[in-house]
RNA sequence: UCCUCAGUAGCUCAACGGCAGAGCGACCGGCUGUUAACCGGUAGGUUGCAGGUUCGAAUCCUGCCUGGGGAGCCA
């Protein structure tokens, strides 16, 4: 009796048709009739249950086995057998069916419906169920696939550190990290906190982007990308917003915004094709119960190039578009999401890369353009979900850095170390960041960042 | 942080100033192939918390807490 997964039996179920096999899993479902009973077990390994018959005349302890309850763990030893005629390709007729543990019936999640709201307050139980195991099957291929995709172009994975110093770049609010007593802080002699004396002798912070560190090993390996946390401290209460969520930001050197673009562009649509083929089982379910139209609209992405258009134009197309919105369309002020989703969903309904904001509202580091107002910037937008890349071309020319540093009050002797290099072997370099979970819930269509992260942080919620 | 909606059985909701209900789930029973089965029955409540108005409050008012949605900030 040879112990197995469902993937395995999936994947060949020939092979073990009439053979004796035993899974390990959790009740879904329990339903006994008068002298036989169906279990669909969830073994974790595959997004379907598998079928466990149990008749009376094979099994002495009959009663016992119709006894057991949603939720609890079982071992089941039996005949595969093939049933192309039903609605599961095989199925195991038990010889055995041994409790592992049980589960009383006050467990949460019972065979129905239950709400997204409901899930996220057992989220230690939540992975046993069908959305959320499709979720976090499908999280797990999506990171391996953005590192087989940089991989195989061969770019260089850096871990960029994640308590840092710098607070100069602005992307947000930080997290302190700190060993000091918060109520016997020690004091400078104008009474603020003398951080000279904390853990680093300096006051350090979670990082909110790897991005410099990243532009630090561009101008050493050419081609890079980070993967990790990342941390900021807004009080945003939105379904786009966590405190801590996952970043990818590649940094490519001798390399422009339209050499940034077609690698953002081709990294998408490969996760997408990676996600279509590798999780077809998962893909077809989110498709069908969560977003009716999604594998069309991926399906769409991936056969049709991105629009890409500069925020002039944008702003233009949007005033001719006919449509009232709540904030004027600007030149010179920021899209608002209204905006955004107009370009996405009503003009062009595709991503769109819009390039060349202007220069005040985008960062410090971001290469000014010809024009002097706007800079080599470029966010992707995608329907629904919205920004989910922003990006730019970083400045090279040290002379502009310093006077875009003093436009945006930034002390450029914190960063020293960005500055020197522009000064050996500085050359035009470009990158950007791709939020994780955002291109997680637009790839499966679930709507809510909280769902597609095992275990939230978001303004005063960090259970578990 | 601002705006807005909601909180009633384990879950999803109804009752909207006058006896607190349904569906699902749970439990018990029935059913010879079920598919979140089906049929019959049983149990299940400090109506988020604190105060107020009223003969009477789940319902109206005030404050707080929690959750959803929208906006801003962004990825």
């Amino acid at each position: 009796m040879d112990k197995v997964t469902v993937r395995q039996l999936a994947a060949d179920a020939e092979y073990f048709a009439d053979k004796e096999v035993t899974v390990n899993g959790w009740i879904r479902n329990n339903r006994d009739q008068k002298s036989f009973g169906f279990i669909a077990l969830n073994d974790g390994t595959h997004f379907n249950t598998i079928q466990i018959v149990y008749e009376k005349d094979f099994l002495p302890y009959y009663e016992q086995v119709a006894a057991m309850r949603v939720g609890s763990a079982i071992s089941a030893t039996g005949k595969l057998v093939l049933t192309p005629e039903a609605r599961q390709p095989f199925e195991i007729k038990a010889s055995e069916v041994r409790l592992e543990g049980d589960s009383p019936s006050d467990y949460p999640i019972q065979p129905k419906r239950h709400s997204r709201e409901f899930l996220r307050e057992v989220a230690h139980l939540r992975p046993r169920t069908n959305l959320f195991n499709a979720v976090f099957r499908v999280r797990s291929l999506l990171a391996f696939a953005i590192h087989k995709f940089f991989q195989e172009k061969g770019f260089i994975y850096l871990h960029s550190p994640i308590i840092t110093a710098n607070d100069a770049e602005g992307a947000g609010e930080l997290f302190r990290v700190t060993t000091l007593d918060p109520k016997e802080s020690p004091l400078t002699d104008n009474g603020s906190v003398d951080y000279s004396s904390d853990f680093f002798g300096k006051k350090t912070n979670l990082t909110v982007s790897g991005q410099l560190e990243a532009e630090i090993f561009a101008l050493a390996f050419k081609d890079v990308y980070t993967f990790g946390p990342t941390f900021r401290a807004e009080n945003s209460n939105t379904p786009r917003h966590a405190a801590e969520f996952w970043m990818i930001e590649p940094e490519i050197a001798f390399a422009d915004l339209n050499d940034n673009m077609d690698l953002a562009e081709e990294m998408v649509r490969y996760l997408i094709n990676y996600l279509l083929e590798e999780a077809e089982t998962e893909m077809d379910f989110f498709n069908q119960f969560v977003d009716k139209g999604l594998k069309e609209r991926l399906q769409n992405i991936v056969g049709s190039e991105f629009a890409r258009i500069s925020y002039t134009e944008a702003i233009g197309k949007l005033k001719k578009a006919g449509q009232k919105f709540e904030y004027p369309v600007e030149w010179g002020k920021d899209l608002q999401t209204e905006h955004e989703r107009c370009l996405t969903e009503k003009i062009y309904k595709k991503p769109v890369f819009v390039t060349g904001y202007p220069r005040d509202i985008k960062a410090f580091y971001m290469r000014v353009n010809d024009d002097q107002k706007t800079v080599a910037a470029m966010d992707l937008l995608v329907p629904v979900v919205g920004e989910i890349i922003g990006g730019s071309q970083r400045e090279e020319r040290t002379e502009v850095l310093e006077e875009s540093m003093a436009h945006f009050n930034i002390n450029r002797d914190d960063l020293w170390w960005y500055m020197e290099l522009r000064k050996y072997g500085g050359v035009k370099h470009a990158g950007f960041g791709l939020g994780f979970e955002r291109m997680l819930m637009y790839l499966t269509g679930v709507g809510n960042i909280r769902d597609v992260i095992p275990f939230p942080r978001t303004v005063s919620s960090c259970e578990f």
